[in-house]
RNA sequence: GGUCCGUUCGUCUAACGGUUAGGACGCCAGGUUUUCAUCCUGGUAAUAGGGGUUCGAUUCCCCUACGGACUACCA
């Protein structure tokens, strides 16, 4: 059996947003789940759009997603080079190719020309206005000059274009994984540009040799590419090559209202809605990441994938390797998906609350760093464990632990009046007395032991837990108790008491 | 406007023509936690509308409505 080839195929004209990456990410799990090969190119034709680090982006994204891809842009691979401003030069002799075969033209038409052929069409109250069977008669093009003067022009260095001649009454049909099939009459095409008057391929040419040579299987891509999906067939039958299947994904959606899902949104919203962080090299306009914002590339990754595709059972958590296991392009469903932030969030949840407490710890201790604080991983061990499951982004992590770090300078004024009574100092010199007097500090031990102890003396739990937590914390925030004492242990707990006695004296 | 694609709870979605239309997020309520959060239990909520086909349509067909993509010498 031929062996699986796909390809993720970006143009680094900006961040990729979370669609691109749900591209990649299907495109790599398809690669995977069938033995085959998943690569990474660059269409970089348009040279007007360049944005400079966008390249860079885009592979430091997919590495942060897990994406591994097996050839492309960076790594090599047998069909060199993958960046389609380095593959420039074979592009001409394709389009060639279909100039001889009769199956494409040069078209001579300046900008101005092409607007006062659309004017004129729509004044004729044609539907289409566009360069086709209809119109191109009426052009300057290879069709209607003559042989002498079409050279003549060429070699006097005029600017020229080369147009795919469409067939006028044919029916495409294109074959969709996802869709079933999709007809279209070619009458309704237009002769797309196929090579630029730059001396660039336009990305239907470049796409479709590139794939053919590259020997791309399957073609799965963002379903904006469906209209241009017939021309790509007829490209293929133009060619003689076998075309690969087609698989248009459906678009990620705005949360609210309608439309696709821009670059705006977020913002607006106040969601991330590309991987990384983004700053833009011209108007310095920075656009949030998800990395930045404290998710974990897992978590990501499982929320995307779900994002219109599902695998038929009720599991929603999965590893990457539990994706790859599960995928298939049959499962993809066929309508847009409302991207949900909120979902977004209970993945990341859920995966903080599964770390290890020293994957976590880990995670706390860069938080921890960052505000100048040096502690030893043991101790972030004990604290994450006490506090990972009442995070959802990583910053949390340090939000929720905070006070283990800084004791209280200033006290929670509600917690404070509720709680404090003048027999307060007393009762707290007591709780002093007792931490002194205990050897084994686990939380399990201290729970008990407090409990009795709060007994024995006849005190009032609710009062002493609370006063306890307004010295500990200074606000009514946080883990247990017992615990919050375990992980302090007695010199800073006592110390900690012993404040707030002076505090309030 | 034209072409193409789509339409199940608010959102993501499940349901070989026969289910009390299932799950998850969110929301609401109760419970656990003498804080807050987590967690647990329960609840709320959907087949766009109209015609067919069929013993029987969420499911197949048609129309309408609505939504989306595309309509460049951009990808």
């Amino acid at each position: 059996m031929k062996e699986i080839r796909v390809r993720f195929a970006p143009s680094p004209t900006g961040p990729l947003h979370i669609g691109g990456v749900r591209t990649a990410l299907y495109n790599y799990l398809f690669a995977k789940k069938n033995n085959g090969k998943f690569l990474l190119r660059i269409e970089d034709t348009d040279q007007n759009r360049y944005v400079p680090g966008a390249e860079e982006y885009i592979i430091e994204a997919l590495k942060w997603c897990g994406i591994e891809y097996d050839e492309g842009v960076g790594i090599g691979g047998p069909h060199e080079p993958y960046r389609q401003s380095e593959r420039k030069h074979l592009y001409f002799e394709y389009a060639e190719q279909l100039i001889n075969e009769g199956k494409a033209y040069y078209a001579f038409d300046t900008p101005e020309e092409l607007d006062a052929m659309r004017d004129r069409l729509s004044a004729k109250g044609v539907a289409t206005p566009q360069y086709d069977y209809l119109s191109r008669y009426e052009m300057k093009n290879s069709l209607v000059l003559s042989p002498d003067e079409v050279k003549n022009r060429i070699e006097k260095g005029e600017h020229y274009v080369i147009r795919v001649l469409i067939p006028e009454d044919q029916e495409i049909l294109v074959n969709d994984l996802i869709r079933g099939e999709v007809r279209v009459h070619t009458s309704r095409l237009d002769d797309k540009v196929l090579f630029k008057s730059d001396g660039m391929p336009t990305y239907h040419l470049a796409n479709i040799v590139d794939d053919h040579l590259m020997e791309i299987t399957h073609v799965i891509r963002g379903e904006e590419w469906l209209p241009s999906a017939p021309l790509h067939v007829l490209l293929y039958k133009y060619f003689g090559w076998q075309a690969p299947e087609f698989a248009h994904l459906p678009l990620l959606l705005k949360p609210d209202g309608n439309g696709k899902l821009s670059k705006r949104d977020g913002d607006r919203l106040g969601f991330p809605v590309f991987p990384l962080r983004w700053v833009d090299p011209v108007s310095k306009e920075i656009s949030s990441g998800y990395r930045e914002s404290g998710y974990l590339p897992d978590a990501f990754v499982n929320m995307l994938a779900l994002l219109g595709w599902n695998p038929g059972t009720e599991q929603e958590v999965f590893s990457m390797d539990e994706l790859i296991e599960a995928f298939s392009i049959e499962r993809v469903g066929k309508h847009g998906s409302k991207f949900d932030p909120e979902k977004a969030k209970w993945f990341n949840h859920h995966y903080l609350s599964a770390l290890s407490n020293v994957e976590a710890a880990h995670l706390l201790q860069n938080q921890v760093a960052g505000k100048g604080i040096n502690t030893e991983l043991s101790y972030l061990i004990n604290i994450v464990s006490l506090v990972k499951e009442r995070a959802t982004l990583i910053p949390d992590l340090w939000e929720q632990s905070a006070f283990f770090f800084i004791e209280p300078s200033v006290y929670d004024d509600k917690l404070k009046n509720k709680v404090w009574r003048p027999e307060s100092v007393d009762m707290l010199n007591q709780i002093v007395k007792f931490l002194n007097d205990q050897h084994d500090f686990s939380a399990e031990n201290l729970e008990h032991s407090l409990k009795d102890f709060i007994a024995q003396n006849g005190l009032n739990m609710g009062l002493v837990m609370n006063t306890l937590r307004l010295a500990l914390v200074g606000s009514a925030f946080g883990p247990g108790i017992a615990g919050i004492i375990s992980v302090l242990g007695k010199e800073k707990a006592v110390e900690r008491i012993k404040r707030l006695i002076q505090a309030s004296i």
